[in-house]
DNA sequence: GTCTATAGCGGGATAGAC
DNA sequence: GTCTATCCCGCTATAGAC
């Protein structure tokens, strides 16, 4: 279950601009994809919403708070956006598309990581405050994940050549890594590609697209 | 070919005693690996060596100068390890299973990244003299992987289903995304499933191991 | 709830003695 | 080649007026 949070309503980006708190946490947010949570400053956020950074430790008074408020802003949403793992093939194989698709988005729209790859990359500076509510996060993708593949092959959309619980990591870490892959070559394309791979690999009837 | 450059000597780590330079840059790539560009400073670096941080600048004057040292020394090593592909298919086999051995170190002997991953992460907070070097790195090991894969399909050792080309990719990007998934979760075990399964993803003899 | 002002720290970098 | 001492900067965070 989904840790209760008290500003369930600002979850949907971006913040109306009355809402101070909510801006903040969306600029934050993106800050934070784009370079890792020591990349970005209060002076930063501040510059971008339009107040001073002191206004800020209102909202949050620490920075280990605002990171906090990022990692289960994105566990909800994360965990409402793809519902539980659908019980036909249909189904199944549609959330496998807007799984990827989601990630090809985020690699299209230029230089960010998914919340995923960015914060495991700052692990060794992350206050614990962000970092446990991070590892519940990532618990909780890569549980779903194994469900959705256990589920595709019993409804026969995904090859049964292994473990479907080794093919959902695998597959997992493919599509972290070439998010990674294609940011560093500069490239969306290769995100693409790799995407194509996936489908070819996994699914029994991949789409051209 | 690789630039040239002035201490070659100092390839292999880890340095002597006498020898600050190198081990300068010994303690620095490790706490690069291991916090990010950002994450360690010329104080952490005189700490673990011994010496003032302000003699560190006699060897390196800027932070970005030691930087870009890491990565070109980096390149330089993976350049004389892996040597030209093999053109049988026993030694294709040794150099894929060879690469795969190398990042399953890195993630057994704990909280490090590659250095694909670690500055891709990095990327957007990297000064232009370290960046650059590190896209002809990057660039560099996808060529690599695209000829051993060629290879490896012409002698036989690897899957025919697709474009070496295309394999090639996904499987780098997988083979990062394992190193990521496997320090997120703190367990390396997670590292060695998604490569057995790379493994018979990939070849059409997948050892036990 | 936002502001000005400032404390306190640690970062990279430099000057100059030894 | 290493040292001490210092500069200047940007960071997180706090105090207190409005």
């Amino acid at each position: 279950m989904v840790t209760d949070l008290k500003h369930r309503s600002q979850s949907a980006s971006p913040a109306e601009p009355s809402d101070t708190r909510g801006q903040i946490l969306d600029v934050a947010e993106q800050l934070l994809l784009e370079r890792g949570y020591a990349g970005f400053s209060y002076q930063d956020i501040a510059d971008a919403v339009g107040i001073r950074k002191a206004s800020i430790h209102h909202h949050f008074a620490a920075k280990e708070d605002l990171g906090a408020a990022i990692v289960n802003r994105s566990r909800e949403r994360l965990f409402t956006m793809r519902g539980s793992v659908a019980e036909d093939a249909a189904g199944v194989q549609k959330q496998f598309d807007r799984f990827l698709r989601f990630f090809e988005k985020l690699s299209v729209q230029g230089d960010k990581l998914c919340i995923g790859g960015r914060l495991s990359a700052d692990l060794a500076v992350l206050p614990d405050a962000v970092r446990d509510p991070f590892r519940g996060f990532i618990v909780d993708n890569g549980d779903w994940l194994a469900e959705l593949f256990a589920a595709g092959q019993r409804y026969g959309v995904f090859k049964c050549d292994a473990e479907p619980a080794d093919q959902a990591l695998m597959f997992g870490a493919a599509v972290q890594g070439a998010v990674q892959v294609a940011r560093s070559r500069g490239d969306a394309e290769f995100f693409r590609r790799i995407a194509r791979q996936l489908r070819q690999q996994f699914l029994l009837t991949p789409k051209q697209n």
